[in-house]
RNA sequence: GGCCCCGUGGUGUAGCGGCCUAACACACUUCCCUGUCAAGGAAGAGAUCGGCGGUUCAAAUCCGCUCGGGGUCGCCA
């Protein structure tokens, strides 16, 4: 680090280098100090990509000079200052919430923090401000905003860090689609003001759940490209074919995407494409290649035709296929059998590989969605118990209200996620603010009143003393800044990120403790804190 | 918890049973030259190939375990 002094002169003809911005000029140096020195970086601040990203993260304060770096860390700046300024002009409040609180058995795992006062107790870190703001509206902000830290101890993943930044909101005396209009206009606004070169489908692309699930196979689909999902499930009940009729008799469904041109894969490729399958957790996956040639899927002959169930159905079958995938002669039909979920995660796997491979992906578009009507309820197989799909607090939809008696199953929540590009950017609902309603939810999943105390006693203290209709959303900033900024990492846009193992290679954190620490947190543990390290 | 990929001087890579006494580029050190700006020239230092164990006459290379990183399924809103 130098500090020069001088004078700025024109440079001389020739020696004038266009591709500085200072091309033109230099210094004429009179006097300089050295500042401070430096060793030997461990990489180039100049390289790009620099290293290893364990590298990067021992040394983030090195990796974060870099330019695409500062360009990421002024991105997210701005993001969260559009947010104050969009929900400050609407009249939304900032209001902080505690992040030493209470764990509650719902949802993730908690972060937990010992209580040196209390021994035995431990506060637990909130892995969203839920319950915190929803009692701000029955206090009477009737617009609440935080860009609020939240945290979870599960495992890690690309867009899933231990803790997280989110754009917290909730609003009473409004329905959905007005919590819908806020985010939608603050979300377009980020958009056009950060990323003017980039295309923005508006208004939001709608799908309620069950679409999504069919059409896509995910509940946050990419939908910048086609390749939508067919339901052969009636088809493949009486095709001839043991592992569909199985499939189907088991209660599974068989769903099948054409994808165009691939007819001539060869056994690599489509064992590469079993392979995704098996590792998303289906049992394999059947292709059918419709050689190019016949003007349409109905003149197809059988040597048209390569497939492993070939021999075991009937062309009639194989056309009725062809035609529910609207495939084309050329095409290849990749079919999977399965249950729901385990299909719908290997579709979503085969159709977002494929549509990157075969360039169907625009990088430069923007396609969001609101994906609504969420089910309100899961059945636990194991316990043999209803539990909520989200949480006790979210609305049934007026009409499903009568439902909830007798077919918990086909109940629909008020809950809406927002998702983009394959991202599942937030996620929030109306909730239920009259407490008939939360006694009925807690029946349904079999609290006890003794339960319901425990877990929300506190929570639920509040809503005795007035509750107005509220809703409203969590939604990840960390994602938002990566999808903005091209990054397929959140760990790209968070400066101090963690590992997948949850360690920061910087700081080595998480560290041991003290054993003076630990007795006065009142706190024996199991494993010595310095196992790790010994062993 | 399962599966997959990766781990070679400071950094990025090559090598994938013997030709490896481990190569290349950038970085680093010293010297030379100098209107340079991705400078140039000369010389040089730097790795027991993540660790442990095994197979083999011979292991960076094959196998097992382990540690670390990444991706993903489960998990997770």
């Amino acid at each position: 680090m130098v500090q020069a002094t001088g004078t700025i002169a024109r440079r001389k003809p020739g020696a004038e280098n266009p591709n500085m911005p200072t091309g033109d000029v230099e210094l004429v140096v009179e006097s300089a100090t050295v500042l401070n020195s430096s060793k030997t970086p461990p990489f180039e601040v100049a390289d790009e990509p620099p290293a290893d990203e364990n590298v990067r993260l021992r040394y983030r304060f090195i990796d974060l000079r870099r330019p695409r770096m500062q360009e990421l860390l002024r991105l997210r700046h701005k993001v969260t200052h559009i947010m104050w300024d969009h929900l400050e002009e609407r009249g939304f409040l900032h209001v902080e919430t505690p992040i030493l609180l209470k764990s509650t058995p719902e949802g993730a795992r908690d972060y937990v923090v010992p209580s040196r006062v209390h021994p035995g107790k431990f506060y637990a870190q909130p892995q969203t401000p839920q319950q915190l703001k929803q009692i701000l509206m029955v206090s009477g902000v009737e617009r609440y905003f935080q860009i609020a830290h939240c945290f979870r101890d599960e495992d890690l993943r690309a867009d899933r860090q231990p803790e997280h930044t989110q754009l917290d909101l909730e609003m009473s005396f409004v329905h959905q689609e007005d919590v819908h209009a806020v985010v939608e206009g603050l979300y377009t606004r980020i958009v056009r003001e950060l990323r003017p070169d980039a295309k923005l489908i508006t208004p939001f692309t709608r799908l309620t759940h069950e679409e999504a699930v069919l059409r896509f196979g995910s509940d946050k689909p990419d939908l910048r490209f086609g390749l939508e999902l067919a339901d052969l499930t009636q088809v493949a009940a009486g095709a001839g074919f043991r592992v569909f009729e199985s499939a189907v008799q088991s209660g599974g469904v068989v769903r099948a995407v054409a994808v165009p041109g691939c007819a001539d894969y060869t056994r690599k490729q489509l064992d590469e494409l079993i392979d995704i399958a098996k590792s998303s957790g289906a049992g394999g996956l059947v292709s059918v290649a419709i050689a190019e040639g016949p003007a349409s899927i109905d003149q197809i002959a059988d040597g048209d035709v390569r497939s492993p169930i070939k021999s075991h159905v009937n062309l009639d079958v194989i056309k009725e296929i062809g035609r529910r995938t609207k495939a084309s002669p050329g095409d290849l039909v990749l079919i999977i059998a399965a249950k729901e979920k385990v299909a719908a995660v290997a579709l979503n796997n085969l159709r977002n590989t494929l549509g990157r491979r075969l360039g169907l992906v625009d990088d430069n578009l923007f396609h969001f969605a609101w994906v609504t009507d969420f089910p309100m309820f899961d059945f636990n197989e194991d316990q043999k118990r209803w539990e909520s799909a989200h949480n006790p607090f979210s609305a049934p939809r007026e009409v499903d209200v009568a439902l909830m008696d007798q077919d918990p199953g086909r109940v629909h929540a008020q809950q809406y996620d927002l998702t983009c590009n394959g991202w599942e950017l937030g996620s929030g609902s109306v909730r239920i603010h009259r407490p008939e309603m939360l006694e009925k939810v807690f029946k349904i999943i079999g609290y006890t009143q003794q339960d319901v105390d425990i877990r929300f006693g506190h929570f639920l203290r509040a809503f005795e003393y007035g509750v107005p209709p509220h809703a409203g959303m969590g939604l990840g900033l960390d994602r938002l800044c990566a999808l903005l900024g091209g990054e397929t990492s959140i760990r790209e846009v968070i400066a101090f990120p963690k590992t997948q193992t949850a360690m920061d290679p910087m700081f080595e954190s998480p560290g041991p403790i003290s054993g003076d620490q630990l007795e006065e947190l009142h706190i024996v543990t199991v494993t010595p804190p310095d196992a790790t390290a010994s062993s």
